[in-house]
DNA sequence: CGGTTACTTGAGTTCCGTCAACCGAAGTGG
DNA sequence: CCACTTCGGTTGACGGAACTCAAGTAACCG
């Protein structure tokens, strides 16, 4: 059972994760909202609409992107389990700034607004997870700026995503040596990230694999040299 | 005595300002670490470094800036009076994502990071304003972000800038008339707010005027047809 | 097998960054 | 007071990087 309605028996906790919680708070945690099942490709939250609900992620990855009135797209972050969307539009009670979508069947628990805040009031070391996790997602939107907007050229970009993704797996000191990982993202959603067109994703891609900078093999990529990648933006 | 080291008499205190406490928690905040001025054009916090403190700000105006390794800059928000600066890579315990400068002479207060982490745990009303802060950082990380990915051309990011500035100062309902406002930035850092090189805010300002969209008069901005401006973008 | 979705590659075009020259205002120092 | 510098703004010319359009391929699934 690692992985459940049950925040005690639960197994997700770690330090970036919004269920760490001291021991005599969790059955607190685990009383609150429901617990919901998503097929992939479903929204869970509509940029624009009122923040009257939290969601807890216990299983799947989920997609957050911002959308333009014509089309254009911005992938900000894929959230995992132990994250939670819509805190900060909920704390503040502003409108939702980013849509979620599921990318995979996923396992959550559904808060209603009051409900959390009333929490947050009598759960003390709770407070400390919701800066915690807002300031995640801060992490996320300055990491996306930063890309966007000093990365010189679109290599740069690409590379910036790449690395940044493979950062977010594993704390590990900078390795000179290949990594690989699993990156369940089409070029169009690449490109989203990058704020490139799908066919310079393509093309850089391509690039890459002629230079021996990187590689993907069918949802996996591999980063044959990150310190030239890393070169790329600066 | 509107502003000054006495938090308890100070006049800043609104419901977007980190220092709004009830009367019995003032105290405590006002108590707290040391009393500072700075000149204009001075460094406050630096991008890479230890976030071992965090500052309040009573007067004046700080921008926060990322800056690449090619000296490319992005100018991320303009901080005012009662702002807080850092907070979340203090909580985090990460390095400065930002730089801090100020724009003019500003009064602000440091307060160590471990100092302020207890006083977060011994006053629980402030946990609520700590996390309204770093929901505010991460309000102008995205819009930052949506501004740089998400508006088609050059124009459309400028208006962005002008429009999400103005939106910034009064929340009244979107008033179809013209908004006048100050602004004093340079057409350098108008550019590094929205991606654009000086020379093209230049010339879309002048496009703007000619346009009777909007005009710049000294440090002052006129916009004349928000409601153009806004369909630039979108 | 048809249909869909994603990827690939090429050709044309446009937008904006860069380079360059110039101007006016403000500040500095003798 | 005036020469000098600096800074910010303005405008023109040019070129290149990336977007768009288009056509075709590959993989997958009913």
């Amino acid at each position: 059972m690692p992985v459940g309605s049950n925040c005690i028996a639960c197994v997700v906790r770690g330090t970036d994760c919004f269920c760490s919680l001291p021991e005599d708070a969790l059955p607190a945690l685990s009383a609150l909202g429901t617990h919901l099942h998503f097929a992939a490709r479903e929204r869970i939250l509509h940029e624009g609409f009122a923040a009257d609900r939290i969601f807890v992620l216990f299983h799947g990855r989920i997609k957050l992107t911002a959308s333009s009135s014509e089309g254009r797209l911005l992938l900000v972050r894929i959230a995992g389990p132990g994250d939670v969307l819509g805190l900060a539009d909920a704390i503040n009670h502003t409108k939702h700034k980013l849509t979620a979508e599921t990318l995979e069947p996923c396992e959550l628990k559904a808060v209603p607004r009051v409900d959390f805040l009333a929490f947050l009031d009598r759960v003390q070391p709770a407070s400390h997870n919701a800066v915690h996790a807002v300031a995640k997602d801060y992490d996320s939107a300055i990491l996306s700026a930063r890309r966007l907007a000093l990365s010189g050229n679109a290599a740069g970009k690409l590379a910036s995503v790449l690395i940044d993704w493979s950062r977010s797996l594993k704390s590990t000191t900078a390795d000179p040596t290949a990594i690989e990982f699993s990156m369940p993202l089409t070029h169009e959603e690449l490109g989203s990230m990058a704020g490139l067109s799908r066919e310079t994703v393509t093309r850089l891609l391509s690039k890459f694999r002629a230079e021996k900078l990187a590689e993907q093999v069918g949802e996996r990529i591999i980063l044959y040299q990150p310190a030239k990648l890393e070169a790329l933006y600066s």
